[in-house]
RNA sequence: GCCCUCGUAGCUCAGCUGGACAGAGCAUCGGACUUCUAAUCCGACGGUCGCAGGUUCGAAUCCUGCCGGGGGCACCA
């Protein structure tokens, strides 16, 4: 599929919308001019394809009985389809609703024609920012850099994927005294091993380098209090730009960035240095920033500090806190550089959306940067910033995820760790696959079930990091999806032409109801999609396209494909295969997350 | 103290812009493989949707108040 949105590319209307449409239609006959644009509350059903609640709601407001408007409803629904929607009232006035089986057919036709599965492109037009995974510079990824940059990476592919600008940006912590202390102890150990081609153990050590650097540097600052000020004073000379000193500096943020495209590369997520926007790079616009809020009258000074104050934000005393803009000592904290961050995509980027994938627990600081930002302008109707929160990974029962020594856990063991166990998993099973192939797919089938775990439950919440459910291939996992569109892969591989053609559907073929239930669902990929975009909730998807994989694994066991009774037949299935495979590998990619051949 | 957030089956979680009997996975029990890959499918068991009020024809869903878990709250990010 191709990941470029084409606007000359038009979007397939679900069966959903074209009935919303139809009752909508049928809604305006019947009802009086004020409430002829009501909601039709049109919904997938189990009863029937699809259901109208409308008028349950609406015969109040007219004061009519739900079931006699229903009734109506439904007649002048018959009349303008022509017979073409099986309309029956039920309950209490529910309208149940069922389209033909040429309809179905004829979808599941239209979106197998289309490159874009029949996604429409609604974010067109959008400049959209999503800022996440944001590392420390000279520190080690761990687990607490999953989520935004899993979840970053899933946002930045969707509204992608629905036509939006999408500018990636990797906030990397490259700006702070520890820089003084690292640069300062590398002075003074002229031969410290900390760069990647001074390890010996292979691509997964290359983060752990640097880091050993850091804890070289943070003990000694601890530990020697002439250390200590010089590394204080290195802060300043950096600061002050001394060419020598940033000349270290880069190549410390170098080397990290190396390591961390490592870590990218290896998790399969789309940034790369092109997409980083350190720290640093905004100090030069602090000073301006500062003073700009403070002669907008929007800061003022208070207790040496310049600060911004909110109303019912107050501390445990009851007095107010403010967003510090600057310290007292006139340094910068993260307020101001990402205020400064803040006017400078809006005003230099263009930027019309603001999405920042950081964890739930700095919803007070965005809450007070995005106000001080609409105080001042930047943020307006037109350009929304949201925060886009999460909770956290927990260990084994629900507590903070440690190793067992105490210690914070690598990423990069983390993801080998589910690598492993999944290349366990699958030699306990029968495979034909080579020594190759199984590396490849032990790492798709890994990563695969981490990224899943991470996305499918809901953003807000914390969730449990346990690995035996994410590998464990069964149920609910990426895994279970992966394995779908294998079984798929492996149908389409026997045809002639090894699936490669497009197969015709005929219209008027016949129609199982698990053949129903899976162009169906086929048939709500666009319009899940552009949910998620909006609501910013991935786990949609996931849940989406799990339903999608069962549908497919129940149609599997009752209909088969190749030795389907007809050729119509077969075509027909052959077409369901490839519109799910695509639409479960176009679904998966657009997570993240890969889809093997075989496993 | 104030603010945010979460509380749904034994476990892990969906459902929360109100709609018909509250769903899925795991676990448990019982079935289905000379297969288009059983990494699967079918069935059974399992719930006072934290508690109490309110709004509504209708509430897991919206509102209020409690209870319980987590988090945040002036110069760290």
């Amino acid at each position: 599929m191709s990941p470029v949105p084409s606007p000359v590319s038009p979007d397939v209307r679900s069966l959903e919308d074209v009935t919303r449409d139809a009752v909508a239609r049928a809604m305006g006959a019947v009802l009086p001019p004020e409430l002829a644009d009501a909601d039709p509350v049109v919904r997938r059903s189990d009863r029937a394809d699809f259901q109208a609640n409308a008028a349950l709601s609406l015969a109040k407001k007219i004061g009519a009985k739900p079931r006699e408007l229903a009734e109506s409803i439904a007649t002048a629904l018959r009349e303008q389809t022509g017979g073409q929607l099986g309309v029956e009232l039920a309950g209490p006035g529910f309208l149940n609703l069922t389209v033909t089986d040429g309809a179905v057919w004829s979808q599941v036709a239209a979106r197998l024609a289309d490159d874009r599965l029949g996604v429409g492109t609604p974010q067109l037009g959008r400049r959209t920012v999503v800022e996440y995974s944001s590392p420390n510079i000279a520190k080690e990824m761990h687990v607490g850099h999953l989520r935004t940059t899993i979840i970053g990476d899933a946002l930045a592919r969707l509204l992608e994927n629905q036509g939006a600008e999408v500018i990636r940006q990797n906030h990397l912590g490259d700006w702070g005294t520890q820089f003084g202390m690292l640069i300062q102890y590398l002075d003074d150990h002229p031969d410290a091993k900390w760069r990647a081609e001074d390890l010996d153990d292979g691509d997964l050590g290359t983060v752990s380098a640097l880091d050993g650097l850091y804890k070289l540097a943070r003990a000694q600052f601890d530990a020697d209090a002439g250390f200590a000020d010089r590394a204080r004073r290195r802060v300043v000379t950096l600061q002050a730009g001394d060419e020598a000193t940033l000349a270290v500096w880069r190549e410390l943020v170098a080397e990290s960035e190396k390591a961390f495209q490592v870590i990218y590369d290896y998790l399969g997520v789309s940034l790369t240095t092109e997409h980083s926007a350190g720290e640093s790079s905004y100090n030069q616009y602090l000073d301006g920033v500062a003073a700009e809020l403070e002669q907008a009258g929007v800061a003022v000074i208070s207790d040496g500090a310049l600060c911004v104050f909110f109303d019912g934000i107050t501390g445990a005393d009851g007095s107010p806190v403010p967003l510090i803009v600057r310290k007292s000592d006139g340094g910068y904290g993260y307020a101001a550089t990402d205020l400064a961050t803040i006017r400078y995509r809006i005003r230099d980027l263009k930027i019309n959306r603001l999405l920042y994938v950081v964890g739930s627990p700095q919803a007070l600081h965005f809450r007070m940067v995005f106000e001080t930002a609409r105080r001042m302008g930047w943020l307006t109707d037109e350009v929304e910033a949201v925060h886009v929160g999460f909770g956290n990974v927990l260990g084994p029962g629900g507590k903070p995820f440690k190793t067992r020594a105490g210690g914070t856990v690598r990423l990069i063991e983390l993801l080998d760790s589910a690598v492993q166990r999944a290349r366990a998993e699958i030699e306990t099973k029968p495979h034909t696959l080579s020594p190759e192939e199984l590396e490849t797919v032990a790492h798709q089938a890994g990563i695969g079930a981490v990224k899943y775990a991470d996305l499918s439950t809901s953003r807000t919440k914390d969730y449990t990091f346990d690995l035996d459910r994410m590998v464990s291939f069964n149920g609910n996992t990426g895994v279970y999806l992966q394995y779908a569109n294998t079984r798929i892969r492996s149908i389409l591989r026997k045809l002639p032409d090894g699936g490669e053609e497009r197969s015709k559907v005929s219209v008027d073929g016949p129609l199982a109801p698990s053949e129903r239930a899976l162009a169906l669902l086929n048939d709500q990929f666009a319009p899940t999609l552009t949910e998620v975009a909006e609501t910013l909730e991935p786990h949609r998807l996931c849940g989406y396209l799990f339903s999608l994989a069962k549908a497919f694994t129940e149609f599997y066991e009752a209909c088969p494909v190749l030795t389907a009774e007809t050729d119509e037949l077969r075509a027909n299935r052959v077409a369901l295969c490839q519109l799910t495979g695509a639409t479960l590998t176009e679904g998966l990619r657009l997570l993240g997350i890969p889809s093997p051949e075989r496993m």
